[in-house]
DNA sequence: ATTTTCAAT
């Protein structure tokens, strides 16, 4: 129970503006982000026109990695009960790695009542084309999980939604775009494998 | 060109 209290506790504060843009940063070298956020919209069908919303965001603690912070928290019963519809998004500064990606394909294959919608900000491991870390968004994808990397309307909406931002227009950094952009870029390339050969292929078929 | 990564001290 105390457990659960914290949980609901951190759940309850919103982002500082200073920590929100230092993890969040979606540059290409992201020193020092020893931590990673998950902040989360939860909706709910609790009838055939009316919805109900959490929303929120955690860190990960103590070895625990965040996305299975959030699994242990839905299973705890406190954002889901079963027989309702649920649709998750979440937007975390990293993307899951291997592990992780795993375990929430197989929690979603025993929940089939509960959609998510992954956005990342950076992408966690992922640069040797052969890494389990992009295996395991694969994995997501064919679990039928939306991965997507964040813009700047995303980032605008977290701001807006789970930043204690006092009115304070969200500001993008240098090469916001830039980088969503080419991280884009490069999940695509992970999530639709062939595609780059198949061009080299067109190429070479029309001598170029 | 090169740099980092849900730490470990």
């Amino acid at each position: 129970l105390d457990t659960m209290k914290t949980y609901f506790l951190c759940l309850s504060v919103l982002l500082a503006q200073k920590k929100f843009i230092y993890h969040y940063k979606n540059m290409r070298w992201a020193k020092g982000r020893h931590e990673t956020y998950l902040c989360f919209v939860v909706k709910r069908r609790v009838g055939p026109n009316s919805l109900s919303f959490d929303f929120g965001h955690l860190r990960n603690r103590s070895g625990c990695h965040v996305e299975l912070l959030f699994l242990r928290l839905l299973e705890a019963g406190a954002l889901y009960s079963v027989g309702l519809c649920y649709s998750v998004t979440w937007f975390c500064s990293w993307s899951p790695c291997s592990d992780c990606s795993y375990r929430l394909a197989q929690f979603l294959s025993q929940t089939p009542n509960l959609r998510l919608r992954i956005y990342v900000s950076r992408l966690y491991f992922c640069d040797p084309e052969d890494s389990s870390a992009r295996e395991g968004l694969r994995m997501l994808q064919r679990a039928g999980v939306q991965i997507t990397v964040m813009n700047y309307e995303d980032y605008f909406y977290c701001w807006q939604t789970f930043v204690a931002c006092r009115q304070r227009v969200f500001k993008a950094w240098d090469g916001l775009h830039q980088n969503s952009v080419q991280l884009a870029r490069k999940l695509n390339d992970i999530l639709q494998p062939g595609e780059a050969e198949d061009w080299g292929d067109a190429f070479e078929l029309l001598g170029l």
